[in-house]
DNA sequence: TCTATACCCATTGACGCCCATAATATCCCA
DNA sequence: TGGGATATTATGGGCGTCAATGGGTATAGA
């Protein structure tokens, strides 16, 4: 099962290095074991992450937008240029970009949050208030996991 | 995986040089590995590049248009005839021809926007604003970077 | 001959690789 | 099953390499 679960709370040290979780480095294919995908996130005050494998769908599904029309254009400009692939060093840590690090107000901590296909990155008090209220949410809704499971939204 | 991805601020030196950055670099083909294609947007003030293989592509594209029509060609007028082959030098920088410079109001300093299998190159304040309407467009047709990158837009 | 440009060399700062350590988890065998 | 041996993870820090940039000089074409 190659999916992104659990979550986990890291430093960062000085040189600006966080340890991406060891569950979440088994989780990259064996091709590219040792780079990720970073973007800001549109909803959150957070940073999403996933694998290079997602990025080909990606291109293939803008691709075959008209040529010169706008859509293209807002794509490609709104994903190819947001995205900032990161090298993970031999010690399984990498470098979070200042922007994003404003972005998401992370500073000496950060909590990675799985979500499945991809991961989030968040301060970590962030974290769990945006925790408590999608839970709060989910139970407002008495939407179970059960029934979630089997479809019956 | 072979796409111009992120963006970077360079600086034009005296000379008029500028560097392509690494990560351009890096995607184009060992046998064209100092070379790239510059041409002028049909749409903003910018200028875009590529390398030899996209303009096949384009090519081809541009074929399947009906052989007489005016589409045909006024494509092949303003793209073919306009596209400068640029050499890139030992250092991984190359030279902004001035027409193009001019049409771009780029001066000291440019950045490079990635688009997926080409690049834009913008007079920096510009591409902030493109890059917050073409962002700004997206949000408003209610997809999101994380929803489209995950394929449940 | 003069100008444009490609090549060479130098500098600086950032980043990747290497080595080290402490804490934790896992294993293995008596 | 207990307890020591071993592996793995998160983390710290030194150092070499590479990217971005500046500038000198040779060379080719006008």
């Amino acid at each position: 099962m190659d999916l992104f679960l659990s979550q986990f709370v890291n430093q960062v040290d000085k040189k600006g290095r966080i340890s991406l979780p060891s569950l979440f480095r088994n989780v990259l294919p064996i091709s590219n074991k040792n780079e990720i995908l970073l973007y800001k996130s549109l909803k959150y005050n957070s940073i999403e992450g996933c694998n290079v494998g997602r990025l080909n769908e990606i291109s293939d599904r803008i691709n075959k937008l008209d040529f010169f029309s706008d859509d293209q254009d807002d794509f490609s400009t709104s994903i190819f240029a947001e995205i900032i692939p990161t090298n993970i060093d031999t010690e399984g840590r990498f470098l979070i970009p200042e922007n994003l690090k404003q972005y998401a107000n992370i500073s000496e901590q950060a909590a990675f949050i799985g979500q499945g296909h991809y991961f989030q990155i968040w301060e970590p008090k962030a974290a769990i208030e945006r925790q408590n209220q999608s839970r709060q949410r989910l139970i407002n809704s008495k939407k179970t996991l059960s029934s979630i499971i089997q479809g019956n939204s």
